[in-house]
DNA sequence: TAGATTGTTAATCGATTAACAATC
DNA sequence: TAGATTGTTAATCGATTAACAATC
């Protein structure tokens, strides 16, 4: 199974197809057409289509795509084969929050470990995941064989762990410290900055007051 | 002072700009070059410049970029006028997290309330924001005159919550629960998909991994 | 002045959209 | 068959990149 060249917002949408198609398994029976897939995640049918196409899985003039087939196709191109270790790197209640969530996933990226500084959380489970300290973080990792990180440390922080983690074998790398991590290249870095998408949606929210408004 | 059009990215890049600009004011100095700037950011001079541009901010071949001036023209371009008030509406982990991240900001948006169902949190106060009931949110949205709006709730009430916000007044809204809100046009909807974000990482750290492995 | 940086224009690149024959 | 949907190709659109004269 070779992985095609293939955009991130492309596996992005890919992945919001699966979610959808798991969540609104009622709403589509058992096949279900591109425009309908398209509605639910707002995008266009070309778009849904083009994806499809680009993971090689075929429709049918006929009936659409079947779901239960699809579904085994996007895990095909989204999952690698094993499970995916991952751990967080900052347990106050961002890292808490996200540790709640992962617990609720049952596929194949599973959280097995989380680190902090704190000494009082040192040895806790969160979500039935223990806590070590950020000093145990080379060794757990390399054991625990961990090469998924989230990184919800405070900002001043986030670029010595980050160095850390890389060091010890993590590839991959989720931050929500609002800094740019500066990492060697082939370690992937996806940035959720919530400062920014805020002030993204304060400006636009301006905007289409204004246009409610009107100008007089 | 009108606002031109703008890509989302854009604005994305201007408010990653103004962080680099606050945060690095010592290695920058009085005055910064757009390779600086790029570099801190990670984006090429040539982006720096367009989006400068684009703001009407211009700089000085022998000297670069006013750093004190550029931040100004900055802020007059991304906040409004008015501070925005901002609110909350789900308190687990995720809503508290942003909370105290709010609690440490002292720009034009503030948060002024926050909504849970549960009756345990209702009446207390989280990083000094009052939480009141999800039946109180019409009337304290008007009030407090909220336009911008930050959803944490579960996947299944995300929906039914959005429509109550938009219903009374608000414009703009964060949406962090995994489903794709359906809401008439003129809302802005920035939606932070912690899983979808995951599952990229993990597509893209096995990719790398892979050829860092190399094959036989 | 000389040299690096700026703003501006043209070229490139990629992604999205539209058009259409093939298919069930 | 008829009709809606599919996969595929060409056209459009926008954003990024490269090139270059203007500037301090």
């Amino acid at each position: 199974m070779k992985k095609r060249k293939i955009s991130t917002r492309s596996v992005e949408r890919l992945s919001i197809y699966r979610r959808a198609l798991m969540h609104g398994r009622h709403e589509f029976g058992s096949s279900v057409y591109s425009h309908q897939l398209a509605q639910a995640c707002q995008l266009t049918a070309a778009q849904v289509r083009r994806d499809l196409m680009a993971i090689g899985y075929s429709g049918n003039p006929n009936s659409g795509y079947d779901v239960k087939r699809l579904l085994s196709s996007l895990a095909t191109f989204l999952d690698s084969q094993e499970t995916r270790a991952v751990a967080i790197v900052g347990m106050g209640y961002l890292g808490r929050a996200i540790a709640a969530f992962l617990a609720n996933r049952s596929d194949k990226i599973r959280l097995v470990a989380a680190f902090d500084v704190d000494l009082d959380k040192i040895g806790l489970s969160f979500s039935d995941v223990r806590c070590y300290s950020v000093r145990q973080m080379p060794e757990v990792l390399a054991e625990k064989r961990i090469d998924i990180a989230i990184v919800t440390v405070p900002a001043d922080h986030a670029q010595h762990v980050a160095e850390q983690l890389v060091a010890a074998g993590v590839t991959g790398i989720l931050n929500f410290a609002p800094v740019v991590l500066r990492l060697p290249p082939r370690t992937y870095v996806e940035n959720i900055d919530m400062s920014v998408s805020l002030e993204k949606v304060a400006f636009f929210a301006c905007a289409s007051q204004r246009r409610k408004a009107g100008s007089p």
